[in-house]
DNA sequence: ATGACTTTGTTCGGCACTCGTAGAAAGTGA
DNA sequence: TCACTTTCTACGAGTGCCGAACAAAGTCAT
């Protein structure tokens, strides 16, 4: 929809770039900025006047010198401003608050019952995050441009969804199993409620976001899977998330992957990806065999207790994640393959799917193709959501 | 690899913007431009005096007037210098010179002999292209500046290859049915013999490119299929073609649509996409059934004559495309899907693909989506071909 | 210690690009 | 003939970046 959907930021030309290097710790002074920017040291100079001018880089004393002058260190201060996040799940979210260089202050975790509908599930959850951020009142009014924002004022929120948004609008579109969120504009909502800027995407977009500003900035194509209750997935490509027309893009819960008379799935149709390989359809299935299973946890504990039937159905829930996962990576051929969410932590489904992807894929597409397990955490989500809002609200280049 | 694979030229932005709007005419003063492109007057006044004296541009007398003072029109000159085309085929190239706007000045068709090898059948191409364009030596020394170079030089070619090109490299990589060309530098090669800057890319991208230029050029998001002997498609993400990590992107004509004992693929594996549904495995089939067929026009032939058999195989192979590009929608979610190649003519297989794409796709990713027969015609890819010597090579803003 | 050399960082002028304003040029219409 | 519109250019200003020169603060060999 819009023509340039995320700038690429934290890399090459925007503001942020500098400060992404310095709170990364890669730079630390000015000539390490210049080298590894590639922009003129008198250029530097001036962006890290206007950075520590703002409040969002300090000095921070000199350093070792290296048979010259010492340089003169660079931090990002504690204590500036915040930006609030939400990693909306099936069962659970997590909330929490990150600094202007996306680094976690707090984060916690709280059970939501989806099914109580949009106002009632982030009407709560912004309530807590907006409480982990008091500093919103404490604000010194005269101040708010020189000092970094009064205590530890909330800049933006950042929410992601476990169903489709589209983006533009922040609305939730035909989500299945989220009974009550279809059409609803969670942004109007949620910035109405706070006063505050907020973004909202799908939570596959937003955990590639974190994960690859985390772990692959450099690479410029990559695909992230969401395995969990369900199953999603976000895009990078050319180094910018791509959410597609509708923002459904990395939706590949409804691929079809079994023959006609499949398990039945949410959506209406039969042998879906989801029906067949998501956490839900892991426990529906064994329930199905008749063995007495709660949710998902459980599923992994007889996984990793070495029960038959759950691994087997985590070996064929690989195998068909694999299978959909073949075409994607001949279709898009990315760099790197990562697979994050409850599911990544079971070793026969990722080995599976490894094993059917290079069956099943170009050799040419699979020869540098990194398939790794998601390495940022469970905080992934949060991270880049804060991502998101620097982006998009703090500093919109 | 590049950061920025292909500049969105044409669009916003670059000085191309402007040359684009007076070619397609869209604009024809200057006046016109400041309103489409969203410049200045001023920077148009600049820019197109630019234009003219690099002799990209020229006046061309009064318009009529709007109850002011009449516009100065604007025109792209004829007889500039030219870009050389190359779409190389299984069986056929065509070839041919295009203006500085992307226009087709000179177009023709040879039958080539793949298996020749590469330094054969291309250097053959090249002789008849440079042929095509004898200002080369025409040029006036002095002059090449001012004048737009001499009589009609060759500013740069641009050259499709039926298989796998790693773009940055300018080499071909493991092509199935291409013996003797795997790893061939086809760039090197073609620039040393020619003297003039070349530019070589996969068929497919470059048909992505000539129709996305042509027809969709406000669409971020689309999949151009090429269906002919091979099958084959190139991606646009956010306005940009993308290529994937190591080229390959698009290539989706080894990704498995049937069931293991499957017909064996060139590639080794069975049950291959190209396997099922190409022009080639059509005339394959229709041989093994009995039918007395040559190639693909001979199978054109007898579906249009309502043949039982034929008809059936390109049903089916248009199922099995539209299963393929089923998860490419839900995964990608582009605004248009368009098929072109000598398949595409096909009206049975189009009828089935589009079928399968609206059952299996998730509706979010369908409703809006356009599902086309390519609209530029044969000459699509020296087309695209053109547009990227024009990014690359004439002016690389 | 002393001078040569390194590394770090700033200042300053200049280039490239764009915009806004003003105004010139060239029409129309009452 | 005058008011008004449209088209196009000229000029000054602003921005963002760069390179060169220079200033600051070290190390190290003699």
């Amino acid at each position: 929809m819009t023509i340039d959907d995320a700038p690429r930021d934290g890399l090459r030309g925007g503001p942020r770039e500098l400060l992404r290097l310095v709170a990364s710790g890669a730079a630390v002074s000015r000539a390490d900025l210049a080298r590894l920017s590639g922009l003129s040291p008198s250029t530097v100079s001036q962006r890290v006047e206007a950075l520590i001018s703002e409040g969002l880089l300090q000095e921070a004393g000199a350093g070792k010198s290296r048979g010259g002058r010492r340089p003169r260190q660079l931090a990002v201060p504690t204590g500036g401003a915040l930006i609030g996040a939400i990693d909306l799940g099936a069962h659970h979210a997590r909330l929490g608050t990150l600094d202007l260089t996306g680094r976690v202050v707090e984060v916690r975790s709280r059970p939501v019952r989806i099914e109580d509908g949009p106002e009632a599930v982030l009407g709560a959850l912004l309530d807590e995050v907006t409480a982990l951020a008091p500093g919103a009142d404490a604000a010194v009014p005269g101040q708010r441009e020189a000092v970094p924002a009064g205590g530890r004022a909330l800049r933006g929120i950042g929410i992601g969804i476990p169903g489709p948004v589209q983006y533009d609008t922040g609305r939730v579109v035909s989500p299945s199993r989220m009974p009550g969120w279809n059409g609803f504009d969670a942004r109007d909502f949620c910035a109405r409620r706070t006063q505050v800027p907020v973004v909202v995407d799908n939570d596959a977009n937003l955990m590639a976001l974190g994960e690859h500003r985390a772990a692959h900035a450099e690479l410029d194509h990559a695909v992230y899977v969401k395995a969990g209750t369900g199953i999603g997935a976000g895009v990078i490509s050319g180094g910018r998330l791509h959410r597609g027309a509708q923002g459904s893009a990395g939706d590949i819960s409804h691929c079809r992957v079994v023959a006609d008379p499949g398990p039945l799935c949410s959506c209406g149709n039969t042998g879906c990806l989801e029906a067949v390989a998501s956490g839900a359809a892991l426990v529906a299935a064994l329930r199905e065999q008749g063995v007495p299973v709660e949710d998902l946890t459980g599923v992994m504990r007889l996984i990793d207790d070495g029960d038959r039937h759950a691994t087997a159905l985590a070996r064929r829930a690989g195998r068909s994640i694999g299978e959909i996962l073949a075409v994607v990576v001949n279709f898009f051929n990315p760099q790197v393959v990562a697979i994050g969410g409850r599911l990544a932590e079971c070793e026969p489904l990722l080995a599976s799917m490894r094993a059917t992807l290079y069956e099943r894929c170009l050799p040419l597409a699979t020869q540098a193709l990194l398939i790794e397990r998601v390495v940022t955490g469970p905080d992934v989500g949060i991270m880049g959501a804060a991502q998101l809002v620097i982006d998009r609200v703090v500093d919109p280049s």
